[in-house]
DNA sequence: TCTGGGGTCCTAGGACCC
DNA sequence: TCTGGGGTCCTAGGACCC
Protein backbone atom coordinates (compact mmCIF):
# COMPACT_ATOMS: atom_id res chain seq x y z
CA UNK A 1 0.00 0.00 0.00
CA UNK A 2 1.13 3.85 -1.23
CA UNK A 3 1.37 5.95 1.49
CA UNK A 4 2.53 8.86 -0.59
CA UNK A 5 -0.38 11.24 -1.54
CA UNK A 6 -1.21 12.91 -4.77
CA UNK A 7 -2.25 16.44 -4.32
CA UNK A 8 -4.97 17.13 -5.86
CA UNK A 9 -4.92 19.09 -8.91
CA UNK A 10 -4.58 22.71 -8.94
CA UNK A 11 -5.27 24.69 -11.89
CA UNK A 12 -4.39 28.38 -12.13
CA UNK A 13 -5.31 30.57 -15.37
CA UNK A 14 -3.46 33.07 -16.04
CA UNK A 15 -4.89 36.09 -18.34
CA UNK A 16 -3.43 39.97 -19.38
CA UNK A 17 -6.58 42.00 -18.85
CA UNK A 18 -7.42 44.11 -22.15
CA UNK A 19 -4.66 42.18 -23.39
CA UNK A 20 -3.87 44.70 -26.78
CA UNK A 21 -5.01 47.40 -25.22
CA UNK A 22 -2.50 46.80 -22.13
CA UNK A 23 0.35 46.09 -24.77
CA UNK A 24 -0.38 49.70 -26.51
CA UNK A 25 -0.07 51.49 -22.61
CA UNK A 26 3.19 49.40 -22.05
CA UNK A 27 4.66 51.99 -24.73
CA UNK A 28 2.67 54.91 -24.43
CA UNK A 29 2.12 55.51 -20.27
CA UNK A 30 0.13 58.75 -21.25
CA UNK A 31 -2.73 56.25 -22.83
CA UNK A 32 -2.74 55.22 -19.04
CA UNK A 33 -6.79 56.08 -18.23
CA UNK A 34 -7.74 57.31 -21.72
CA UNK A 35 -10.67 55.61 -23.36
CA UNK A 36 -9.31 53.25 -25.84
CA UNK A 37 -9.45 50.35 -28.33
CA UNK A 38 -7.83 48.00 -30.66
CA UNK A 39 -9.37 47.37 -33.69
CA UNK A 40 -9.18 44.21 -35.93
CA UNK A 41 -7.77 43.66 -39.66
CA UNK A 42 -9.07 46.39 -41.86
CA UNK A 43 -9.88 48.75 -38.86
CA UNK A 44 -13.33 46.43 -38.78
CA UNK A 45 -14.62 46.30 -35.37
CA UNK A 46 -13.46 46.93 -31.96
CA UNK A 47 -11.42 43.43 -30.64
CA UNK A 48 -10.14 45.40 -27.42
CA UNK A 49 -11.52 47.87 -24.88
CA UNK A 50 -9.99 49.48 -22.36
CA UNK A 51 -12.16 49.94 -18.69
CA UNK A 52 -12.96 53.40 -19.77
CA UNK A 53 -14.49 51.85 -23.08
CA UNK A 54 -16.05 48.75 -21.53
CA UNK A 55 -17.72 50.92 -18.72
CA UNK A 56 -19.59 53.25 -21.69
CA UNK A 57 -21.57 50.13 -22.47
CA UNK A 58 -19.13 49.30 -25.90
CA UNK A 59 -19.51 45.36 -26.62
CA UNK A 60 -16.72 43.35 -27.98
CA UNK A 61 -16.79 43.59 -31.69
CA UNK A 62 -18.78 46.09 -32.27
CA UNK A 63 -18.05 47.96 -35.73
CA UNK A 64 -15.92 51.09 -35.22
CA UNK A 65 -18.13 53.04 -37.67
CA UNK A 66 -21.05 52.63 -35.33
CA UNK A 67 -19.38 53.76 -32.53
CA UNK A 68 -17.76 56.77 -33.89
CA UNK A 69 -20.76 59.40 -32.81
CA UNK A 70 -19.63 57.08 -29.13
CA UNK A 71 -16.07 57.95 -29.99
CA UNK A 72 -15.72 61.88 -30.89
CA UNK A 73 -18.03 62.16 -27.69
CA UNK A 74 -15.69 60.60 -25.70
CA UNK A 75 -12.34 61.04 -27.24
CA UNK A 76 -11.96 57.37 -27.42
CA UNK A 77 -8.29 56.61 -28.93
CA UNK A 78 -8.40 53.89 -31.56
CA UNK A 79 -5.69 51.88 -32.91
CA UNK A 80 -5.08 49.33 -35.51
CA UNK A 81 -3.77 45.73 -34.57
CA UNK A 82 -0.16 45.44 -34.24
CA UNK A 83 -0.06 41.90 -34.00
CA UNK A 84 3.83 41.42 -34.03
CA UNK A 85 4.05 43.58 -30.90
CA UNK A 86 1.44 41.59 -29.63
CA UNK A 87 2.82 38.19 -30.41
CA UNK A 88 6.52 39.27 -29.02
CA UNK A 89 4.83 40.38 -25.64
CA UNK A 90 2.62 37.35 -25.31
CA UNK A 91 5.90 35.25 -25.45
CA UNK A 92 7.56 37.28 -22.76
CA UNK A 93 4.69 36.79 -20.10
CA UNK A 94 4.48 32.99 -21.41
CA UNK A 95 8.52 33.12 -20.26
CA UNK A 96 7.62 34.63 -16.99
CA UNK A 97 5.21 31.86 -15.95
CA UNK A 98 7.35 28.93 -17.31
CA UNK A 99 9.66 30.37 -14.63
CA UNK A 100 6.85 29.58 -11.86
CA UNK A 101 5.61 26.40 -13.13
CA UNK A 102 7.13 24.10 -16.27
CA UNK A 103 3.65 23.14 -16.39
CA UNK A 104 2.16 25.55 -18.29
CA UNK A 105 -0.60 25.44 -21.50
CA UNK A 106 -0.17 28.48 -23.74
CA UNK A 107 -4.03 28.68 -24.14
CA UNK A 108 -4.39 31.81 -26.51
CA UNK A 109 -2.30 34.70 -27.15
CA UNK A 110 -3.34 36.04 -23.91
CA UNK A 111 -3.95 33.05 -21.21
CA UNK A 112 -2.36 30.23 -19.86
CA UNK A 113 -3.07 27.61 -17.90
CA UNK A 114 -0.65 26.40 -15.16
CA UNK A 115 -0.61 22.91 -13.10
CA UNK A 116 0.84 24.59 -9.75
CA UNK A 117 -0.02 21.87 -6.41
CA UNK A 118 3.68 20.69 -6.56
CA UNK A 119 4.75 24.34 -6.53
CA UNK A 120 2.51 26.47 -4.49
CA UNK A 121 3.72 26.06 -1.45
CA UNK A 122 7.02 27.81 -2.27
CA UNK A 123 5.99 30.58 -3.01
CA UNK A 124 3.92 30.46 0.23
CA UNK A 125 0.49 29.12 -1.73
CA UNK A 126 -1.66 29.60 -4.48
CA UNK A 127 -2.61 33.18 -3.64
CA UNK A 128 0.76 34.66 -3.01
CA UNK A 129 2.27 32.55 -6.21
CA UNK A 130 -0.75 34.57 -7.55
CA UNK A 131 0.76 37.65 -6.25
CA UNK A 132 4.22 37.29 -7.13
CA UNK A 133 3.33 36.65 -10.96
CA UNK A 134 1.52 39.41 -10.72
CA UNK A 135 4.40 41.28 -9.96
CA UNK A 136 6.94 40.08 -11.70
CA UNK A 137 4.73 40.22 -15.10
CA UNK A 138 3.86 43.80 -14.32
CA UNK A 139 7.85 44.78 -13.87
CA UNK A 140 8.68 42.82 -16.64
CA UNK A 141 6.55 43.55 -19.58
CA UNK A 142 4.19 46.29 -17.86
CA UNK A 143 1.31 44.31 -18.82
CA UNK A 144 -1.43 43.78 -15.86
CA UNK A 145 -2.93 40.14 -15.18
CA UNK A 146 -4.93 38.47 -12.96
CA UNK A 147 -5.07 34.77 -11.81
CA UNK A 148 -7.35 32.56 -11.04
CA UNK A 149 -7.30 29.25 -9.43
CA UNK A 150 -9.20 26.08 -9.16
CA UNK A 151 -9.29 22.27 -8.92
CA UNK A 152 -10.65 22.39 -12.61
CA UNK A 153 -9.83 24.38 -15.96
CA UNK A 154 -13.18 25.67 -15.92
CA UNK A 155 -13.29 26.38 -11.67
CA UNK A 156 -9.99 28.47 -12.64
CA UNK A 157 -11.70 30.15 -15.28
CA UNK A 158 -14.31 31.16 -13.14
CA UNK A 159 -12.06 32.17 -10.39
CA UNK A 160 -10.32 34.49 -12.97
CA UNK A 161 -13.45 36.19 -14.06
CA UNK A 162 -14.37 36.76 -10.31
CA UNK A 163 -10.70 37.99 -9.69
CA UNK A 164 -11.09 40.59 -12.54
CA UNK A 165 -14.56 42.01 -11.86
CA UNK A 166 -14.10 42.42 -8.09
CA UNK A 167 -11.34 44.39 -6.33
CA UNK A 168 -11.21 43.24 -3.18
CA UNK A 169 -9.28 39.91 -4.69
CA UNK A 170 -6.39 42.16 -5.82
CA UNK A 171 -6.16 40.48 -8.88
CA UNK A 172 -5.89 36.86 -7.59
CA UNK A 173 -8.91 34.76 -6.94
CA UNK A 174 -8.24 31.03 -5.68
CA UNK A 175 -11.78 29.08 -5.12
CA UNK A 176 -10.43 26.99 -2.37
CA UNK A 177 -9.67 29.86 -0.17
CA UNK A 178 -13.49 31.19 -0.10
CA UNK A 179 -15.85 29.91 2.46
CA UNK A 180 -18.33 27.70 0.97
CA UNK A 181 -21.11 30.22 1.49
CA UNK A 182 -19.25 32.88 -0.54
CA UNK A 183 -18.61 30.39 -3.33
CA UNK A 184 -22.60 29.61 -3.49
CA UNK A 185 -23.07 33.16 -3.23
CA UNK A 186 -20.82 34.04 -5.75
CA UNK A 187 -22.21 31.76 -7.99
CA UNK A 188 -25.83 32.27 -8.30
CA UNK A 189 -24.65 35.77 -8.50
CA UNK A 190 -22.87 35.17 -12.02
CA UNK A 191 -25.51 34.42 -15.39
CA UNK A 192 -24.56 30.55 -16.94
CA UNK A 193 -23.47 31.89 -20.28
CA UNK A 194 -20.02 33.67 -18.33
CA UNK A 195 -19.01 29.78 -17.97
CA UNK A 196 -16.09 28.24 -20.25
CA UNK A 197 -18.05 26.15 -22.51
CA UNK A 198 -21.57 27.67 -22.61
CA UNK A 199 -21.95 30.08 -25.87
CA UNK A 200 -24.80 32.41 -26.69
CA UNK A 201 -26.78 29.51 -28.00
CA UNK A 202 -26.32 27.21 -25.08
CA UNK A 203 -26.88 29.45 -22.51
CA UNK A 204 -30.26 30.61 -24.17
CA UNK A 205 -31.51 26.79 -24.28
CA UNK A 206 -30.36 26.23 -20.68
CA UNK A 207 -32.57 30.12 -19.88
CA UNK A 208 -35.47 27.99 -21.09
CA UNK A 209 -34.57 24.94 -19.09
CA UNK A 210 -34.93 27.86 -15.94
CA UNK A 211 -30.38 26.91 -15.41
CA UNK A 212 -29.75 30.99 -15.36
CA UNK A 213 -26.79 30.97 -13.12
CA UNK A 214 -23.46 28.98 -12.54
CA UNK A 215 -24.67 27.48 -9.55
CA UNK A 216 -27.85 26.21 -11.38
CA UNK A 217 -25.70 24.40 -13.81
CA UNK A 218 -23.33 23.31 -11.19
CA UNK A 219 -26.28 21.79 -9.67
CA UNK A 220 -27.81 20.42 -12.63
CA UNK A 221 -27.82 16.38 -13.70
CA UNK A 222 -24.40 15.68 -15.27
CA UNK A 223 -26.95 12.96 -17.24
CA UNK A 224 -29.39 15.09 -18.11
CA UNK A 225 -26.63 17.64 -19.52
CA UNK A 226 -25.24 14.76 -21.65
CA UNK A 227 -28.65 13.86 -23.26
CA UNK A 228 -29.21 17.79 -24.32
CA UNK A 229 -26.12 18.98 -24.95
CA UNK A 230 -23.62 16.06 -25.48
CA UNK A 231 -20.22 14.76 -23.93
CA UNK A 232 -19.20 18.47 -23.51
CA UNK A 233 -21.54 19.74 -21.52
CA UNK A 234 -21.44 17.09 -19.20
CA UNK A 235 -18.01 17.97 -18.92
CA UNK A 236 -18.15 21.26 -18.17
CA UNK A 237 -20.84 20.12 -15.67
CA UNK A 238 -18.62 17.98 -13.61
CA UNK A 239 -15.54 20.12 -13.94
CA UNK A 240 -17.83 22.91 -12.49
CA UNK A 241 -18.46 20.67 -9.39
CA UNK A 242 -15.18 20.10 -9.05
CA UNK A 243 -14.18 16.78 -11.38
CA UNK A 244 -11.25 17.56 -13.63
CA UNK A 245 -12.33 16.25 -17.05
CA UNK A 246 -10.09 18.42 -18.96
CA UNK A 247 -6.22 17.74 -18.86
CA UNK A 248 -3.83 20.61 -19.15
CA UNK A 249 -2.39 20.66 -22.70
CA UNK A 250 0.88 21.35 -22.54
CA UNK A 251 2.59 19.56 -25.70
CA UNK A 252 2.26 21.67 -28.57
CA UNK A 253 0.44 19.80 -31.06
CA UNK A 254 0.76 21.05 -34.85
CA UNK A 255 -2.26 22.11 -36.10
CA UNK A 256 -4.76 20.16 -38.34
CA UNK A 257 -5.51 23.09 -40.52
CA UNK A 258 -4.39 26.39 -41.39
CA UNK A 259 -6.16 29.73 -42.59
CA UNK A 260 -5.36 32.78 -43.88
CA UNK A 261 -7.62 35.08 -45.10
CA UNK A 262 -8.54 38.80 -44.96
CA UNK A 263 -11.32 41.55 -46.06
CA UNK A 264 -10.50 43.75 -48.61
CA UNK A 265 -9.67 47.32 -48.25
CA UNK A 266 -12.13 47.94 -50.86
CA UNK A 267 -14.31 46.06 -52.98
CA UNK A 268 -12.64 43.80 -55.13
CA UNK A 269 -14.12 42.79 -58.75
CA UNK A 270 -11.15 41.64 -61.44
CA UNK A 271 -9.75 38.45 -61.07
CA UNK A 272 -6.41 39.69 -61.32
CA UNK A 273 -6.64 41.18 -57.90
CA UNK A 274 -8.33 38.21 -56.75
CA UNK A 275 -5.43 36.27 -57.91
CA UNK A 276 -2.75 38.37 -56.11
CA UNK A 277 -4.81 38.59 -53.23
CA UNK A 278 -4.92 34.68 -52.65
CA UNK A 279 -1.01 34.05 -53.79
CA UNK A 280 -0.03 36.94 -50.89
CA UNK A 281 -2.77 34.81 -47.65
CA UNK A 282 -0.96 31.44 -49.55
CA UNK A 283 2.39 32.36 -48.76
CA UNK A 284 1.58 33.20 -45.16
CA UNK A 285 -0.10 30.08 -44.55
CA UNK A 286 2.74 27.90 -46.29
CA UNK A 287 5.00 29.91 -44.21
CA UNK A 288 3.45 28.61 -41.24
CA UNK A 289 2.86 25.11 -42.31
CA UNK A 290 7.02 24.95 -42.91
CA UNK A 291 7.04 26.40 -39.43
CA UNK A 292 5.50 23.33 -37.94
CA UNK A 293 7.29 21.16 -40.38
CA UNK A 294 4.05 19.39 -42.05
CA UNK A 295 2.87 19.34 -45.84
CA UNK A 296 -0.43 19.46 -47.33
CA UNK A 297 -2.61 17.29 -49.40
CA UNK A 298 -4.85 19.91 -50.05
CA UNK A 299 -5.64 23.58 -50.57
CA UNK A 300 -9.34 24.81 -49.87
CA UNK A 301 -9.91 28.46 -51.81
CA UNK A 302 -13.19 30.76 -50.80
CA UNK A 303 -14.10 34.04 -51.70
CA UNK A 304 -17.19 35.97 -50.65
CA UNK A 305 -18.83 39.19 -51.76
CA UNK A 306 -19.80 41.61 -48.66
CA UNK A 307 -22.77 40.19 -46.80
CA UNK A 308 -23.49 43.25 -45.15
CA UNK A 309 -24.84 44.90 -48.42
CA UNK A 310 -27.91 44.33 -50.20
CA UNK A 311 -26.08 43.47 -53.56
CA UNK A 312 -26.49 39.92 -54.84
CA UNK A 313 -24.37 37.35 -53.02
CA UNK A 314 -22.16 35.22 -54.40
CA UNK A 315 -19.65 32.79 -51.65
CA UNK A 316 -18.09 30.39 -53.01
CA UNK A 317 -15.16 27.67 -52.17
CA UNK A 318 -13.43 24.53 -53.43
CA UNK A 319 -10.98 21.98 -51.98
CA UNK A 320 -8.03 21.40 -54.37
CA UNK A 321 -6.60 17.85 -53.56
CA UNK A 322 -2.79 17.73 -53.98
CA UNK A 323 -1.10 15.56 -56.13
CA UNK A 324 1.25 14.43 -53.54
CA UNK A 325 1.58 16.50 -50.13
CA UNK A 326 4.20 19.34 -50.09
CA UNK A 327 4.99 22.63 -48.56
CA UNK A 328 6.25 24.34 -51.56
CA UNK A 329 4.55 27.94 -51.49
CA UNK A 330 4.79 27.96 -55.55
CA UNK A 331 2.92 24.52 -56.09
CA UNK A 332 0.57 25.66 -53.52
CA UNK A 333 -0.03 28.86 -55.37
CA UNK A 334 -0.88 27.01 -58.34
CA UNK A 335 -3.31 25.03 -56.57
CA UNK A 336 -5.20 28.01 -55.33
CA UNK A 337 -5.26 29.37 -58.25
CA UNK A 338 -6.94 26.91 -60.37
CA UNK A 339 -9.48 27.06 -57.61
CA UNK A 340 -9.97 30.42 -58.05
CA UNK A 341 -10.63 30.02 -62.09
CA UNK A 342 -13.35 27.53 -61.23
CA UNK A 343 -14.98 29.39 -58.69
CA UNK A 344 -14.94 32.71 -59.93
CA UNK A 345 -17.71 34.64 -61.64
CA UNK A 346 -17.04 38.07 -62.86
CA UNK A 347 -20.10 41.23 -61.87
CA UNK A 348 -19.59 40.70 -58.41
CA UNK A 349 -17.90 42.70 -55.31
CA UNK A 350 -15.78 40.51 -53.23
CA UNK A 351 -15.37 41.67 -49.80
CA UNK A 352 -13.32 38.39 -48.45
CA UNK A 353 -11.30 35.89 -49.76
CA UNK A 354 -8.94 33.02 -48.26
CA UNK A 355 -6.91 29.81 -48.32
CA UNK A 356 -7.13 27.32 -45.79
CA UNK A 357 -4.30 24.25 -45.84
CA UNK A 358 -5.90 21.12 -44.76
CA UNK A 359 -5.02 17.15 -44.48
CA UNK A 360 -1.81 18.07 -42.60
CA UNK A 361 1.08 15.89 -42.37
CA UNK A 362 4.26 15.46 -40.69
CA UNK A 363 6.99 16.39 -43.32
CA UNK A 364 10.15 13.67 -42.28
CA UNK A 365 6.96 11.12 -41.87
CA UNK A 366 5.18 11.54 -45.17
CA UNK A 367 4.77 8.61 -48.15
CA UNK A 368 7.47 9.39 -50.60
CA UNK A 369 5.25 8.71 -53.93
CA UNK A 370 6.29 6.97 -56.73
CA UNK A 371 6.42 9.99 -59.22
CA UNK A 372 8.89 11.40 -56.24
CA UNK A 373 12.52 12.89 -57.22
CA UNK A 374 14.32 12.98 -54.10
CA UNK A 375 16.46 15.69 -56.29
CA UNK A 376 13.65 17.74 -56.64
CA UNK A 377 12.22 17.95 -53.25
CA UNK A 378 15.67 18.61 -52.03
CA UNK A 379 16.03 21.88 -54.36
CA UNK A 380 12.41 22.91 -53.59
CA UNK A 381 13.08 22.42 -49.26
CA UNK A 382 16.39 24.64 -49.79
CA UNK A 383 14.46 27.07 -51.92
CA UNK A 384 11.62 27.01 -49.25
CA UNK A 385 14.18 27.42 -46.80
CA UNK A 386 15.74 30.34 -48.13
CA UNK A 387 12.70 32.30 -48.85
CA UNK A 388 11.95 32.13 -45.09
CA UNK A 389 15.09 33.05 -43.63
CA UNK A 390 15.40 36.49 -45.37
CA UNK A 391 11.55 36.96 -44.58
CA UNK A 392 12.27 36.08 -40.81
CA UNK A 393 15.37 38.37 -41.10
CA UNK A 394 14.23 41.36 -43.01
CA UNK A 395 10.58 41.20 -42.46
CA UNK A 396 7.73 39.03 -43.62
CA UNK A 397 6.83 40.14 -47.58
CA UNK A 398 10.83 40.96 -48.41
CA UNK A 399 10.61 37.96 -50.77
CA UNK A 400 7.40 36.75 -52.30
CA UNK A 401 6.26 35.30 -55.14
CA UNK A 402 5.74 37.62 -58.32
CA UNK A 403 1.96 36.23 -58.54
CA UNK A 404 0.93 38.19 -55.17
CA UNK A 405 1.86 41.29 -57.41
CA UNK A 406 3.42 44.71 -56.25
CA UNK A 407 1.00 47.45 -56.17
CA UNK A 408 -1.88 45.71 -53.71
CA UNK A 409 -4.85 48.15 -54.26
CA UNK A 410 -6.68 45.42 -52.26
CA UNK A 411 -4.68 45.18 -49.05
CA UNK A 412 -6.55 45.95 -45.74
CA UNK A 413 -7.23 49.27 -43.94
CA UNK A 414 -4.76 49.75 -41.29
CA UNK A 415 -4.49 53.43 -40.49
CA UNK A 416 -3.17 53.66 -37.10
CA UNK A 417 -0.71 50.99 -36.20
CA UNK A 418 1.58 51.69 -33.35
CA UNK A 419 5.22 50.71 -34.01
CA UNK A 420 6.69 47.49 -33.41
CA UNK A 421 8.66 48.44 -30.40
CA UNK A 422 10.26 44.94 -30.14
CA UNK A 423 10.96 43.40 -33.33
CA UNK A 424 11.80 46.19 -35.26
CA UNK A 425 15.39 47.89 -34.78
CA UNK A 426 14.24 51.14 -36.66
CA UNK A 427 10.96 50.89 -34.41
CA UNK A 428 12.49 51.36 -30.92
CA UNK A 429 10.78 53.23 -28.94
CA UNK A 430 13.21 55.92 -27.84
CA UNK A 431 13.47 57.70 -24.43
CA UNK A 432 14.56 61.20 -23.98
C1' DT B 1 -17.65 54.17 -46.98
C1' DC B 2 -16.87 51.61 -43.00
C1' DT B 3 -19.07 45.02 -40.00
C1' DG B 4 -12.07 40.34 -37.94
C1' DG B 5 -9.43 36.11 -38.29
C1' DG B 6 -8.08 31.62 -36.85
C1' DG B 7 -8.85 27.60 -34.61
C1' DT B 8 -10.98 22.97 -32.13
C1' DC B 9 -14.19 19.28 -31.06
C1' DC B 10 -18.48 16.74 -31.52
C1' DT B 11 -22.44 14.80 -33.84
C1' DA B 12 -25.66 13.39 -37.28
C1' DG B 13 -26.29 11.33 -41.34
C1' DG B 14 -24.89 9.40 -45.74
C1' DA B 15 -21.96 6.07 -48.22
C1' DC B 16 -20.30 1.80 -48.26
C1' DC B 17 -19.33 -2.91 -46.95
C1' DC B 18 -20.41 -7.56 -45.61
C1' DT C 1 -43.84 -12.57 -52.24
C1' DC C 2 -40.06 -11.90 -49.81
C1' DT C 3 -36.01 -6.38 -50.37
C1' DG C 4 -31.74 -6.63 -43.39
C1' DG C 5 -29.02 -4.75 -40.25
C1' DG C 6 -24.88 -3.62 -38.07
C1' DG C 7 -20.38 -1.54 -38.31
C1' DT C 8 -17.13 1.90 -40.01
C1' DC C 9 -15.58 5.80 -42.30
C1' DC C 10 -16.12 10.36 -43.97
C1' DT C 11 -18.00 14.94 -44.30
C1' DA C 12 -20.73 18.90 -43.36
C1' DG C 13 -22.40 21.68 -40.10
C1' DG C 14 -23.02 23.35 -35.50
C1' DA C 15 -21.25 24.74 -31.30
C1' DC C 16 -17.63 26.63 -28.81
C1' DC C 17 -13.12 29.37 -27.83
C1' DC C 18 -10.13 33.83 -28.02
Amino acid sequence: MSTVSTPAPQFALVDVNNFYVSCERAFKPRLEGIPMVVLSNNDGCAVARSNEVKALGVKMGTPWFKMKDLAREHRIQAFSSNYTLYGDMSNRVVQILRDFSPDTEVYSIDESFLRIETVAHLYGGAIAMGQQMRERIKQWTGLPVCVGVGPTKTLAKFANHLAKKNPEFEGVCDLHAIPRPDRVRWMSGIEVGEVWGVGGRIARRLEVMGIHTVLELRNASPKEMRRHFGVVMERTCNELRGISCLALDDIVQPKQQIMSSRSFGRPVETIEELRESLASYLSRAAAKLRTQQSVSAAVYVFIQTNRFNKDEQYNAGLTVPMPEPTDNTLTLTAAALAGLEVIYRSGYRYKKAGVMLTLLSDKQARQMSIFDHAAVTQRSTQLMTALDMINRDYGHGTVRSGASGFTQRWAMRNQNRSPRYTTRWDELPIVY
